[in-house]
DNA sequence: TTTATATGCAATGATTTCATTGCATGTCAA
DNA sequence: TTGACATGCAATGAAATCATTGCATATAAA
C-alpha cells in the first residue's frame, strides 16, 4: 500500500459522494454483494434512482482507490470492502489532524 | 456543525487535492497565515508553481467545507484551520470504517 | 498625495466528474 | 439451442474542478 499524494487524492475523492459512501455502509454490512443488488440498494438507500452503469461507474471509482475489490464468479461480478486503504490514509495523513 | 451528506461531500472533496492538503499541513504548522503566505509556501512545498488566485480558491473551497477560518486584519487575510469538521466527519461516518 | 501592497472579482479554457443511452458480450437455464 | 440474465464498452452531454489572465479595490507606507 504505497500512500504517495495520488492514493490519498484517489480515496478522498471517492469519499466525496452520497451514492460512493452509500455503498461503501452498503458493502460494510454484508460483503460480496453483485452489481446488481447494490442498483437496488443504491435505489432504495438515495433518492433519485439511477442507472445500472453509473452505480458500476462509482464502484469503479471505489476499485481503482482500493477500497472494493472485485471477484467473478460466472457472469456475476462480486464486491467485497477494503478498508486497508482508509487506515493507511490514516496512518500517513489523517491521523496528524485529527 | 450540522453533518449532512453535502457536508461530508465538501470535506472530503476539499481533502482530495495535494495542493490543499497541504496548506492544511502548512497552517497546522502554524496558524494566522496571510494569503501572501501561503501563496510562497504552496510554490516552496509543491513543485510547479502556482498563481495567487489559485491558492486563494483552494482556500476558498476549505472555507467551505468549514476547514479554514478568516480574520482580516487590515488590508491581510489571516487564515486558521478548524479540525472541528474533520472530526465530526470521523464521528458521523469515518469513524464507521476505521 | 502618490505609490506599493494584499487581496477580490470576472472571464476564459482545459480537464474531470456524474449520469445517461445504446449496443455488445459472456454465462446460465429451459 | 434459444432466451434471459449480469455485465462491459463507448459515445454523449451537462456540470464542476483546476488553473490562468486582466483588471479593480482597499489599505498601508513614503
Amino acid at each position: 500500500m504505497s500512500m504517495d499524494a495520488d492514493q490519498l487524492d484517489r480515496i478522498f475523492k471517492a469519499l466525496a459522494d452520497p451514492t460512493r459512501r452509500g455503498l461503501v455502509d452498503r458493502l460494510a454490512t454484508r460483503p460480496g454483494q453483485s452489481l446488481f443488488e447494490l442498483c437496488a440498494a443504491a435505489v432504495a438507500d438515495g433518492q433519485p434512482a439511477m442507472s445500472r452503469q453509473a452505480v458500476s461507474q462509482h464502484l469503479d471509482m471505489l476499485e481503482k482507490a482500493g477500497l472494493v475489490q472485485v471477484t467473478w464468479v460466472g457472469r456475476t461480478k462480486l464486491h467485497t470492502l477494503d478498508l486497508t486503504p482508509l487506515r493507511a490514509a490514516q496512518a500517513a495523513w489523517l491521523g496528524r489532524h485529527m
